[in-house]
DNA sequence: TGTACATCAGTGAACGCGCGTTCACTGATGTAC
DNA sequence: TGTACATCAGTGAACGCGCGTTCACTGATGTAC
């Protein structure tokens, strides 16, 4: 998994292959198979490391905001997240996009990062009881979040960025726009 | 082209290589290189027809809308665009992170889908001697709709569909927790 | 109207490569009696 | 304390595969004089 994750990193998505991981690691080809099924379980495996530091990472941007301001951290932290481990993210969606669905338990555990976007919103004022309006503003926001994450790569928005002072203030305006999220706390 | 368009959506996107589409042309895995220099050519000019196609459907649904819901009538054609050519969407994409940009001319040419969107908030009361604020909202609206894009097909999201009556009903109540897109009028 | 030449889209065979996976195997470590 | 066995993480060689790309070549079509 270290060998993967650092392979991952230095090389990009597409250099994730088996025999690389293997290499990586210092162990033959065929090593692997001791620890996983196939390629794809070590895939789910790497995938589900990543959907794990981003909760994680959540939470700790979380708990540096107070009120409304958490909802904001919480994006903020979520396109960090992926504007820092870009090859981590990519095969986080990969593996979701194969199955046709993030994974299980995404909606149900208390501290995954979707469930930290939900529960935010009812701390935050949020009628609990309308379980639609409230699942759909989180979906929006998730939706927000995984647009901005993957645009602001583009060279075509730097100009926004310099314009605003840097890309913290872009990921911030770009998320105040969408109207779920409040503008930030000077701070990151 | 033709050859790789129907692969693409036949069977995905990691299977668009140059000697399938030679083969799925009928013809030699070398003539390709009569037309494309390589590879990467071959899928820039289908990524750039996949932009061009959206644009296209872009001002159709404009055009069959009135007032502030054109907003929202690009905003579900571009998701629909996205849910009927997944893999023709994945590879447009791909391209652009190639490159970290999205195709050139699409902030300028007046028919592209991004300057589309800038436009439509003009007519429709956008400021557009504020540069910065109008961008940024057309870039939120672009995210928004990419992140809806790229979520809708998770299994996760099913029952929000159901629980609206139909996937555009889902698609346009997202987009309307944006606070970028009004509520679409009923119709597709 | 012919002739010479250039262009063009194709062929088919070959290259070297990295891949996922399987196989029989080895040696170290843990455990039961 | 010894012995027999099971488990475990590894080896290294081999398999068949599809890939991108290159090569010298072919035949049809267009064009200049």
């Amino acid at each position: 998994m270290d060998a993967a994750r650092r392979l991952l990193e230095a090389e990009g998505p597409s250099a994730l292959s088996l025999r690389a991981v293997a290499r990586e690691a210092g162990v033959s080809p065929a090593a692997p198979y001791h620890h996983f099924k196939d390629k794809a379980e070590l895939l789910d495996a790497v995938a589900q490391e990543g959907w794990d530091i981003l909760g994680q990472l959540m939470q700790e941007a979380k708990a540096g905001a107070t009120g409304m301001h958490q909802l904001t951290a919480l994006g903020i932290a979520y396109v960090c997240f992926a504007r820092d481990n870009p090859a981590l993210y990519r095969v986080m969606y990969d593996a979701a996009r194969d199955k046709d669905a993030l994974p299980e338990g995404m909606q149900q555990n208390k501290d995954s990062a979707y469930c930290m976007v939900r529960d935010t919103m009812i701390e935050h004022g949020a009628d609990p009881t309308q379980e639609t309006h409230l699942e759909l503003a989180s979906v929006a926001a998730w939706c927000g979040a995984h647009g901005l994450a993957e645009m602001a790569g583009f060279k075509q928005f730097d100009h926004l960025k310099d314009a605003l002072g840097g890309e913290r203030a872009f990921f911030d305006a770009v998320l105040s726009h969408m109207g779920l999220f409040p503008k930030a706390e000077p701070h990151c």
